[in-house]
DNA sequence: ATATATCGCTACGAAAAAAGTAGCAAGAAA
DNA sequence: TTTCTTGCTACTTTTTTCGTAGCGATATAT
């Protein structure tokens, strides 16, 4: 449960999400995050590192083995998503 | 990305999770996590119900077909919980 | 050296979301 | 009728997020 707690918070499934194509700077993962706050992206950032699922390399921020791994899981939402987004009237998402 | 919206709020993993084990009553669920204040589980409710995911049934709140669909996603999630809270020290889960 | 740009990040006020507690209306049971 | 439980709304306080501005550090260019 603790960890729905912390991937239930806003942005943290993105952030991963985003960051499995590979190292991103700060500013990369904002503006491919529809423009996060910058007051949340650090403090998701440093909740994923202290978690230890991301981590900080050459290339900007990215993903540990155990993040990594987390993706694995995380991925069949992808195809999930799109099967369940035409199944629904568009205005639902919004809610 | 909209669903990470939908599931990246508070409570909602933890409700879809709950309500795997079966129909459960509004006050159930409450109680199984942790005492969620009333305005929230509704309108995590509400939300999860116009989107397809939960349905009211005759033992209360229950997971949909396309619910079920996505616990089945959601399950890994359980056994590598564990791993992933093994391999920190007690604080981090707090944070 | 000076100017320019990009980077990670902090500060701060406003807005939105969630918590926490109390309690109501409806139905079932005694 | 009284008593319970259930689903849920109302209301206030606390927490989270947003949105914007901008700083200090590093790099690159002039």
């Amino acid at each position: 449960m603790a960890l729905f707690d912390l991937l239930g918070r806003s942005w943290a499934l993105g952030v991963v999400w985003q960051l499995s194509n590979g190292g991103m700077t700060f500013r990369q993962i904002q503006e491919s995050c529809e423009k996060v706050s910058p007051t949340v992206l650090n403090r998701r950032l440093k909740e994923l590192t202290t978690s230890g699922i991301v981590e900080r390399g050459a290339s900007g921020y990215q993903l540990t083995a155990t993040g990594l791994e987390l993706f694995g899981i995380l991925k069949p939402f992808g195809t999930w998503s799109t099967k369940w987004a035409e199944s629904l009237p568009k205005d639902d998402l919004h809610e």
